[in-house]
DNA sequence: CTGGATCCGGGAAGATACTG
DNA sequence: CAGTATCTTCCCGGATCCAG
Protein backbone atom coordinates (compact mmCIF):
# COMPACT_ATOMS: atom_id res chain seq x y z
CA UNK A 1 0.00 0.00 0.00
CA UNK A 2 0.86 3.67 -0.70
CA UNK A 3 1.91 5.03 2.71
CA UNK A 4 0.07 8.16 3.61
CA UNK A 5 2.89 9.94 4.24
CA UNK A 6 1.28 10.92 7.81
CA UNK A 7 3.11 10.92 10.85
CA UNK A 8 0.68 10.06 12.96
CA UNK A 9 -0.50 6.62 14.67
CA UNK A 10 -3.16 5.86 13.15
CA UNK A 11 -1.74 6.79 9.41
CA UNK A 12 1.22 4.40 9.99
CA UNK A 13 -0.75 1.45 11.10
CA UNK A 14 -2.88 1.51 8.43
CA UNK A 15 0.31 1.59 6.11
CA UNK A 16 0.95 -1.76 7.31
CA UNK A 17 -2.72 -3.02 7.80
CA UNK A 18 -5.00 -1.22 5.60
CA UNK A 19 -4.30 -2.89 2.58
CA UNK A 20 -7.45 -4.99 1.00
CA UNK A 21 -7.92 -8.51 2.38
CA UNK A 22 -4.80 -8.25 5.26
CA UNK A 23 -6.69 -7.70 8.33
CA UNK A 24 -9.05 -10.57 7.05
CA UNK A 25 -6.13 -13.07 6.70
CA UNK A 26 -5.50 -11.68 10.52
CA UNK A 27 -8.91 -12.60 11.49
CA UNK A 28 -8.06 -16.27 9.19
CA UNK A 29 -5.19 -16.63 11.47
CA UNK A 30 -6.40 -15.30 14.90
CA UNK A 31 -9.76 -17.58 14.83
CA UNK A 32 -7.95 -20.47 13.18
CA UNK A 33 -4.50 -20.60 14.47
CA UNK A 34 -1.55 -21.84 11.85
CA UNK A 35 -2.66 -22.12 8.42
CA UNK A 36 -1.64 -23.20 5.16
CA UNK A 37 -1.70 -21.43 2.24
CA UNK A 38 -4.76 -23.44 0.84
CA UNK A 39 -6.40 -23.21 4.27
CA UNK A 40 -6.25 -19.34 4.00
CA UNK A 41 -8.29 -19.52 0.02
CA UNK A 42 -10.30 -21.47 1.52
CA UNK A 43 -11.29 -19.50 4.69
CA UNK A 44 -11.19 -16.27 2.52
CA UNK A 45 -13.41 -17.07 -0.63
CA UNK A 46 -12.96 -14.36 -3.61
CA UNK A 47 -9.46 -14.19 -2.88
CA UNK A 48 -7.01 -14.21 -6.06
CA UNK A 49 -4.58 -16.42 -5.60
CA UNK A 50 -1.62 -13.77 -6.67
CA UNK A 51 -2.97 -11.35 -4.06
CA UNK A 52 -2.62 -13.82 -1.09
CA UNK A 53 0.70 -14.58 -2.37
CA UNK A 54 1.46 -10.54 -2.38
CA UNK A 55 -0.55 -9.95 0.65
CA UNK A 56 1.57 -12.61 2.54
CA UNK A 57 5.34 -11.54 1.53
CA UNK A 58 4.25 -7.84 2.82
CA UNK A 59 3.26 -9.18 6.11
CA UNK A 60 5.87 -11.17 6.63
CA UNK A 61 8.48 -8.20 5.44
CA UNK A 62 6.38 -5.78 8.32
CA UNK A 63 7.02 -8.90 10.95
CA UNK A 64 3.30 -9.69 11.40
CA UNK A 65 3.45 -13.23 10.07
CA UNK A 66 6.08 -15.97 10.11
CA UNK A 67 6.32 -19.28 7.79
CA UNK A 68 7.87 -22.66 8.82
CA UNK A 69 7.93 -25.46 7.47
CA UNK A 70 6.85 -28.98 8.79
CA UNK A 71 8.56 -32.18 8.72
CA UNK A 72 7.53 -35.17 6.84
CA UNK A 73 5.38 -36.68 6.16
CA UNK A 74 3.21 -33.22 6.42
CA UNK A 75 5.79 -31.28 4.49
CA UNK A 76 3.64 -28.06 4.32
CA UNK A 77 4.88 -24.44 4.93
CA UNK A 78 2.72 -23.24 8.06
CA UNK A 79 1.78 -19.70 8.44
CA UNK A 80 1.34 -18.32 11.85
CA UNK A 81 1.16 -15.18 13.30
CA UNK A 82 3.95 -12.89 15.28
CA UNK A 83 3.00 -11.50 18.76
CA UNK A 84 2.54 -8.09 16.75
CA UNK A 85 0.35 -10.07 14.19
CA UNK A 86 -1.46 -10.98 17.49
CA UNK A 87 -1.52 -7.60 18.61
CA UNK A 88 -4.09 -6.73 16.02
CA UNK A 89 -6.68 -8.79 18.11
CA UNK A 90 -7.82 -5.21 19.25
CA UNK A 91 -8.48 -3.90 16.44
CA UNK A 92 -9.93 -7.24 14.97
CA UNK A 93 -12.55 -7.48 17.86
CA UNK A 94 -13.68 -4.02 17.46
CA UNK A 95 -14.60 -4.30 14.13
CA UNK A 96 -16.03 -7.44 14.47
CA UNK A 97 -18.41 -5.24 16.97
CA UNK A 98 -18.71 -2.38 15.19
CA UNK A 99 -20.12 -4.71 12.18
CA UNK A 100 -22.44 -6.89 14.26
CA UNK A 101 -25.76 -4.48 13.70
CA UNK A 102 -24.97 -5.38 9.99
CA UNK A 103 -25.45 -9.18 10.29
CA UNK A 104 -28.90 -8.58 10.66
CA UNK A 105 -29.39 -8.14 7.11
CA UNK A 106 -29.66 -11.35 5.07
CA UNK A 107 -26.64 -13.00 3.53
CA UNK A 108 -28.27 -12.69 -0.16
CA UNK A 109 -25.44 -14.42 -1.58
CA UNK A 110 -22.48 -13.79 0.58
CA UNK A 111 -20.55 -16.78 1.41
CA UNK A 112 -19.83 -18.22 4.40
CA UNK A 113 -17.86 -20.01 6.78
CA UNK A 114 -18.98 -21.46 10.45
CA UNK A 115 -15.39 -20.24 12.12
CA UNK A 116 -16.05 -16.12 11.01
CA UNK A 117 -18.35 -16.45 14.40
CA UNK A 118 -15.15 -17.67 16.45
CA UNK A 119 -14.91 -13.69 17.44
CA UNK A 120 -18.66 -12.84 17.45
CA UNK A 121 -19.64 -16.28 19.56
CA UNK A 122 -17.08 -15.11 22.53
CA UNK A 123 -19.39 -12.11 23.10
CA UNK A 124 -22.72 -13.55 21.80
CA UNK A 125 -22.73 -17.09 24.32
CA UNK A 126 -23.54 -16.51 27.96
CA UNK A 127 -21.05 -17.40 30.38
CA UNK A 128 -22.81 -18.09 33.59
CA UNK A 129 -21.69 -18.42 36.78
CA UNK A 130 -18.37 -20.18 37.84
CA UNK A 131 -20.55 -22.55 39.44
CA UNK A 132 -22.37 -24.26 36.74
CA UNK A 133 -20.59 -27.40 35.14
CA UNK A 134 -18.40 -26.87 32.47
CA UNK A 135 -19.93 -27.67 28.68
CA UNK A 136 -17.91 -27.97 25.46
CA UNK A 137 -19.68 -27.39 21.97
CA UNK A 138 -18.52 -27.50 18.30
CA UNK A 139 -20.38 -25.27 15.65
CA UNK A 140 -19.91 -26.85 12.13
CA UNK A 141 -17.50 -29.54 11.78
CA UNK A 142 -14.09 -30.06 12.49
CA UNK A 143 -12.76 -28.72 8.78
CA UNK A 144 -14.86 -25.78 9.38
CA UNK A 145 -16.19 -24.52 12.90
CA UNK A 146 -15.15 -23.82 16.07
CA UNK A 147 -15.22 -25.07 19.31
CA UNK A 148 -16.90 -23.21 22.55
CA UNK A 149 -15.92 -23.59 26.02
CA UNK A 150 -17.98 -22.54 28.24
CA UNK A 151 -16.44 -22.78 31.94
CA UNK A 152 -16.00 -21.64 35.66
CA UNK A 153 -18.12 -18.14 34.48
CA UNK A 154 -15.50 -17.55 30.56
CA UNK A 155 -16.05 -18.48 27.46
CA UNK A 156 -13.72 -19.81 25.57
CA UNK A 157 -13.34 -20.24 22.05
CA UNK A 158 -11.07 -22.37 20.52
CA UNK A 159 -10.28 -23.98 16.74
CA UNK A 160 -12.05 -27.51 16.45
CA UNK A 161 -10.12 -30.05 17.64
CA UNK A 162 -10.12 -33.90 16.80
CA UNK A 163 -8.40 -34.81 20.37
CA UNK A 164 -11.51 -32.64 22.35
CA UNK A 165 -14.64 -34.23 23.33
CA UNK A 166 -17.78 -32.09 22.54
CA UNK A 167 -20.95 -32.14 24.65
CA UNK A 168 -22.85 -31.11 21.95
CA UNK A 169 -22.51 -30.58 17.60
CA UNK A 170 -24.80 -27.63 16.43
CA UNK A 171 -25.23 -26.93 12.34
CA UNK A 172 -27.70 -24.19 11.56
CA UNK A 173 -28.18 -21.99 8.31
CA UNK A 174 -25.81 -18.59 9.20
CA UNK A 175 -28.72 -16.38 9.46
CA UNK A 176 -30.61 -18.29 12.00
CA UNK A 177 -27.61 -18.60 14.57
CA UNK A 178 -27.16 -14.59 14.74
CA UNK A 179 -31.34 -14.68 14.74
CA UNK A 180 -30.96 -16.89 18.05
CA UNK A 181 -27.99 -15.50 19.74
CA UNK A 182 -28.68 -11.62 19.24
CA UNK A 183 -32.23 -13.00 21.12
CA UNK A 184 -34.23 -12.21 18.14
CA UNK A 185 -35.22 -16.04 17.42
CA UNK A 186 -36.25 -18.80 20.22
CA UNK A 187 -34.98 -21.75 20.12
CA UNK A 188 -38.24 -23.85 19.30
CA UNK A 189 -37.96 -21.33 16.05
CA UNK A 190 -34.36 -21.74 15.15
CA UNK A 191 -34.62 -25.52 15.21
CA UNK A 192 -38.05 -24.78 12.82
CA UNK A 193 -35.33 -22.68 10.85
CA UNK A 194 -32.90 -25.58 9.59
CA UNK A 195 -31.04 -25.25 13.74
CA UNK A 196 -30.01 -28.68 14.29
CA UNK A 197 -28.18 -29.90 17.71
CA UNK A 198 -26.70 -33.30 17.45
CA UNK A 199 -25.90 -34.32 21.39
CA UNK A 200 -26.85 -32.88 24.41
CA UNK A 201 -29.71 -30.01 23.96
CA UNK A 202 -29.01 -28.96 27.31
CA UNK A 203 -25.25 -28.00 26.86
CA UNK A 204 -26.27 -25.84 23.27
CA UNK A 205 -28.69 -24.41 25.62
CA UNK A 206 -26.48 -23.53 28.21
CA UNK A 207 -25.11 -21.23 25.91
CA UNK A 208 -28.16 -19.00 24.81
CA UNK A 209 -28.14 -15.29 26.03
CA UNK A 210 -30.68 -15.21 28.95
CA UNK A 211 -34.26 -14.54 28.62
CA UNK A 212 -34.13 -11.06 30.32
CA UNK A 213 -32.21 -10.18 27.47
CA UNK A 214 -34.40 -10.11 24.74
CA UNK A 215 -35.56 -6.93 22.87
CA UNK A 216 -39.06 -8.12 22.95
CA UNK B 1 -15.42 -0.29 -2.33
CA UNK B 2 -16.22 -3.74 -3.49
CA UNK B 3 -18.01 -5.70 -1.23
CA UNK B 4 -16.03 -9.09 0.04
CA UNK B 5 -19.22 -10.98 -0.26
CA UNK B 6 -18.70 -12.53 2.74
CA UNK B 7 -21.52 -13.00 5.61
CA UNK B 8 -18.87 -12.14 8.36
CA UNK B 9 -19.02 -9.25 10.80
CA UNK B 10 -15.75 -7.94 10.50
CA UNK B 11 -15.79 -8.16 6.60
CA UNK B 12 -19.11 -6.06 6.24
CA UNK B 13 -17.33 -3.36 8.46
CA UNK B 14 -14.82 -2.63 6.12
CA UNK B 15 -16.98 -3.27 3.46
CA UNK B 16 -18.18 0.06 4.76
CA UNK B 17 -14.75 1.63 6.20
CA UNK B 18 -12.09 -0.16 4.43
CA UNK B 19 -11.55 2.37 1.88
CA UNK B 20 -8.79 4.21 1.76
CA UNK B 21 -9.04 7.65 3.45
CA UNK B 22 -12.56 6.46 5.41
CA UNK B 23 -10.95 5.82 8.91
CA UNK B 24 -8.58 8.61 8.24
CA UNK B 25 -11.54 11.35 7.41
CA UNK B 26 -13.47 9.38 10.67
CA UNK B 27 -9.99 10.56 12.57
CA UNK B 28 -10.59 14.05 12.10
CA UNK B 29 -14.35 14.50 12.69
CA UNK B 30 -13.77 12.57 16.08
CA UNK B 31 -10.61 14.61 17.33
CA UNK B 32 -11.94 18.45 15.49
CA UNK B 33 -15.84 17.87 15.89
CA UNK B 34 -17.41 18.97 12.53
CA UNK B 35 -15.52 20.29 10.28
CA UNK B 36 -16.30 22.38 6.95
CA UNK B 37 -14.79 20.40 3.81
CA UNK B 38 -11.74 22.45 3.65
CA UNK B 39 -11.11 21.79 7.28
CA UNK B 40 -10.69 18.44 6.44
CA UNK B 41 -8.47 18.92 3.34
CA UNK B 42 -6.01 20.60 6.05
CA UNK B 43 -6.45 17.77 8.39
CA UNK B 44 -5.86 15.31 5.55
CA UNK B 45 -2.42 16.23 3.80
CA UNK B 46 -2.15 14.23 0.46
CA UNK B 47 -5.74 13.42 0.02
CA UNK B 48 -7.19 14.58 -3.52
CA UNK B 49 -10.19 16.54 -3.55
CA UNK B 50 -12.53 14.47 -5.89
CA UNK B 51 -11.30 11.50 -3.82
CA UNK B 52 -12.68 13.46 -0.40
CA UNK B 53 -15.59 14.29 -1.94
CA UNK B 54 -16.25 10.46 -3.17
CA UNK B 55 -15.79 9.66 0.53
CA UNK B 56 -17.99 12.00 2.12
CA UNK B 57 -20.55 10.98 -0.39
CA UNK B 58 -20.27 7.45 0.22
CA UNK B 59 -20.14 8.23 3.94
CA UNK B 60 -23.14 10.00 4.07
CA UNK B 61 -24.91 7.06 2.14
CA UNK B 62 -23.79 4.64 5.15
CA UNK B 63 -24.86 7.06 7.04
CA UNK B 64 -21.56 7.40 9.22
CA UNK B 65 -21.88 11.82 8.61
CA UNK B 66 -24.41 14.04 8.26
CA UNK B 67 -23.93 17.55 6.60
CA UNK B 68 -26.11 20.80 8.04
CA UNK B 69 -25.70 24.25 6.52
CA UNK B 70 -24.87 26.73 8.93
CA UNK B 71 -26.61 29.86 9.02
CA UNK B 72 -25.24 33.19 8.33
CA UNK B 73 -22.90 35.08 8.26
CA UNK B 74 -20.84 31.46 8.57
CA UNK B 75 -22.76 30.52 5.34
CA UNK B 76 -20.27 27.31 5.45
CA UNK B 77 -21.81 23.03 4.96
CA UNK B 78 -20.78 21.63 8.05
CA UNK B 79 -19.65 17.43 8.16
CA UNK B 80 -19.91 15.78 11.49
CA UNK B 81 -20.59 12.04 12.63
CA UNK B 82 -23.41 10.26 13.46
CA UNK B 83 -23.83 8.04 16.42
CA UNK B 84 -22.65 5.09 13.97
CA UNK B 85 -20.22 7.35 13.04
CA UNK B 86 -18.78 7.59 16.45
CA UNK B 87 -19.20 4.58 17.36
CA UNK B 88 -16.46 3.86 15.04
CA UNK B 89 -14.09 5.45 18.04
CA UNK B 90 -13.41 2.38 19.47
CA UNK B 91 -11.96 0.79 16.12
CA UNK B 92 -9.82 3.82 15.63
CA UNK B 93 -8.03 3.89 19.42
CA UNK B 94 -7.31 0.20 18.59
CA UNK B 95 -5.73 1.81 15.33
CA UNK B 96 -4.09 3.96 17.18
CA UNK B 97 -2.99 2.07 20.02
CA UNK B 98 -1.24 -0.44 17.75
CA UNK B 99 0.61 2.19 15.55
CA UNK B 100 2.25 3.92 18.66
CA UNK B 101 5.31 1.84 18.54
CA UNK B 102 5.35 3.03 14.67
CA UNK B 103 5.78 6.22 16.04
CA UNK B 104 9.57 5.90 16.83
CA UNK B 105 10.50 6.02 13.75
CA UNK B 106 11.62 9.42 12.87
CA UNK B 107 8.84 11.45 10.54
CA UNK B 108 11.49 11.75 7.23
CA UNK B 109 9.48 13.92 5.02
CA UNK B 110 6.03 13.05 6.87
CA UNK B 111 3.64 15.68 6.92
CA UNK B 112 2.45 16.48 10.41
CA UNK B 113 -0.38 18.07 12.59
CA UNK B 114 -0.91 18.84 15.64
CA UNK B 115 -4.20 17.38 16.27
CA UNK B 116 -3.39 14.19 15.45
CA UNK B 117 -2.23 13.65 18.85
CA UNK B 118 -5.37 14.09 20.61
CA UNK B 119 -5.99 10.32 20.71
CA UNK B 120 -2.64 9.25 21.71
CA UNK B 121 -2.70 12.25 25.10
CA UNK B 122 -5.22 10.76 26.36
CA UNK B 123 -3.31 7.45 27.04
CA UNK B 124 -0.10 9.17 27.33
CA UNK B 125 -0.88 12.40 30.08
CA UNK B 126 -0.65 11.62 33.28
CA UNK B 127 -4.13 11.47 34.89
CA UNK B 128 -2.99 11.92 38.31
CA UNK B 129 -4.85 11.65 41.46
CA UNK B 130 -8.31 13.33 41.97
CA UNK B 131 -6.25 15.52 44.73
CA UNK B 132 -4.61 17.38 42.27
CA UNK B 133 -5.80 20.93 41.64
CA UNK B 134 -7.30 20.91 37.71
CA UNK B 135 -4.77 21.79 34.73
CA UNK B 136 -5.53 22.51 31.02
CA UNK B 137 -2.54 22.13 28.54
CA UNK B 138 -2.69 23.87 24.91
CA UNK B 139 -0.45 21.74 22.76
CA UNK B 140 -0.28 23.65 19.19
CA UNK B 141 -2.09 26.06 19.14
CA UNK B 142 -6.22 27.23 17.98
CA UNK B 143 -6.06 26.68 14.69
CA UNK B 144 -3.79 23.12 14.60
CA UNK B 145 -3.70 21.47 18.46
CA UNK B 146 -6.02 20.28 21.08
CA UNK B 147 -6.54 21.14 24.60
CA UNK B 148 -6.17 18.34 27.56
CA UNK B 149 -7.80 18.79 30.33
CA UNK B 150 -6.53 16.96 33.39
CA UNK B 151 -9.28 17.01 36.15
CA UNK B 152 -10.14 14.78 39.16
CA UNK B 153 -7.79 12.12 38.26
CA UNK B 154 -8.94 12.41 34.09
CA UNK B 155 -7.30 12.99 31.21
CA UNK B 156 -10.10 14.74 28.64
CA UNK B 157 -8.98 15.82 25.40
CA UNK B 158 -10.76 18.36 23.29
CA UNK B 159 -11.18 20.81 19.98
CA UNK B 160 -8.87 23.77 20.60
CA UNK B 161 -11.37 26.51 22.01
CA UNK B 162 -11.16 30.24 22.10
CA UNK B 163 -13.16 30.54 24.94
CA UNK B 164 -11.10 27.96 26.89
CA UNK B 165 -8.37 29.40 29.41
CA UNK B 166 -5.53 27.69 29.18
CA UNK B 167 -2.14 27.13 31.72
CA UNK B 168 0.30 26.75 29.55
CA UNK B 169 0.30 26.46 25.74
CA UNK B 170 3.02 23.87 24.30
CA UNK B 171 4.89 23.51 21.04
CA UNK B 172 7.62 20.93 19.55
CA UNK B 173 8.56 19.29 17.38
CA UNK B 174 6.91 16.10 17.13
CA UNK B 175 9.13 13.13 17.48
CA UNK B 176 10.51 15.05 20.45
CA UNK B 177 6.78 15.18 21.93
CA UNK B 178 6.70 11.60 21.38
CA UNK B 179 10.03 11.25 22.96
CA UNK B 180 9.08 12.84 26.12
CA UNK B 181 5.70 11.38 26.50
CA UNK B 182 7.16 7.60 25.76
CA UNK B 183 9.61 8.51 28.99
CA UNK B 184 12.36 8.26 26.52
CA UNK B 185 13.49 11.60 26.77
CA UNK B 186 13.88 13.70 29.84
CA UNK B 187 12.00 17.27 29.60
CA UNK B 188 15.43 19.02 29.91
CA UNK B 189 16.54 17.30 26.97
CA UNK B 190 13.06 18.18 25.07
CA UNK B 191 13.68 21.90 25.47
CA UNK B 192 17.13 21.67 23.95
CA UNK B 193 15.01 19.71 20.98
CA UNK B 194 12.80 22.59 20.48
CA UNK B 195 10.25 21.97 23.26
CA UNK B 196 8.55 25.28 24.57
CA UNK B 197 6.42 25.90 26.92
CA UNK B 198 4.27 29.52 27.35
CA UNK B 199 2.71 29.94 30.55
CA UNK B 200 2.85 27.87 33.49
CA UNK B 201 5.61 25.11 33.15
CA UNK B 202 4.47 23.18 36.24
CA UNK B 203 1.01 22.68 34.53
CA UNK B 204 2.76 21.11 31.53
CA UNK B 205 4.61 18.93 34.18
CA UNK B 206 1.99 17.57 35.84
CA UNK B 207 0.68 16.02 32.54
CA UNK B 208 4.11 13.84 31.96
CA UNK B 209 4.55 10.45 32.43
CA UNK B 210 5.58 9.57 36.12
CA UNK B 211 9.44 8.82 36.92
CA UNK B 212 8.88 5.47 37.25
CA UNK B 213 7.70 4.39 34.00
CA UNK B 214 10.61 5.06 32.25
CA UNK B 215 12.59 2.14 30.70
CA UNK B 216 15.82 3.14 31.78
C1' DC C 1 -2.11 -31.87 -4.67
C1' DT C 2 0.31 -27.37 -2.76
C1' DG C 3 2.06 -22.85 -3.53
C1' DG C 4 2.55 -20.07 -6.15
C1' DA C 5 3.85 -16.93 -10.99
C1' DT C 6 2.20 -14.48 -15.22
C1' DC C 7 -0.72 -11.97 -18.07
C1' DC C 8 -4.42 -8.92 -18.89
C1' DG C 9 -8.76 -5.93 -18.41
C1' DG C 10 -11.31 -2.82 -15.50
C1' DG C 11 -11.71 0.25 -11.97
C1' DA C 12 -10.15 2.77 -8.04
C1' DA C 13 -6.78 6.10 -6.55
C1' DG C 14 -3.94 10.14 -7.50
C1' DA C 15 -2.68 14.69 -9.73
C1' DT C 16 -4.09 18.80 -11.68
C1' DA C 17 -7.04 22.20 -13.65
C1' DC C 18 -11.11 24.53 -13.51
C1' DT C 19 -15.85 26.46 -11.90
C1' DG C 20 -20.44 28.21 -9.60
C1' DC D 1 -15.59 27.48 -0.23
C1' DA D 2 -16.86 23.24 -2.06
C1' DG D 3 -16.58 20.84 -5.02
C1' DT D 4 -16.43 18.84 -10.62
C1' DA D 5 -13.82 17.31 -14.84
C1' DT D 6 -10.21 15.08 -16.92
C1' DC D 7 -6.26 12.41 -17.39
C1' DT D 8 -2.84 9.17 -15.74
C1' DT D 9 -1.24 5.55 -12.88
C1' DC D 10 -1.48 1.57 -10.51
C1' DC D 11 -3.85 -1.81 -7.70
C1' DC D 12 -7.23 -5.39 -7.77
C1' DG D 13 -9.60 -9.33 -9.70
C1' DG D 14 -9.98 -13.26 -12.77
C1' DA D 15 -8.06 -16.68 -15.55
C1' DT D 16 -4.51 -19.48 -16.75
C1' DC D 17 -0.29 -21.86 -16.34
C1' DC D 18 3.60 -24.06 -13.87
C1' DA D 19 7.25 -26.16 -10.68
C1' DG D 20 8.03 -29.21 -6.73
Amino acid sequence: MRSYGQFCSMARALDLVGDRWTLLIVRELLTQGPCRFSDLRRGLPGIASNLLADRLREMEEAALITRHEEPPPVAATLIGLTGRGRDLGGVVGELTRWGAPLMTNPPHDDAFRMHWFALPLRHLCRAGSPGEPAVTVRFGDLYDGCDVIADNGRIDVRPPSARRRVDATVTAPPQVLVALFTAQTSLAAAQDQGLAVDGSAAAFERLLPSEGHTDA
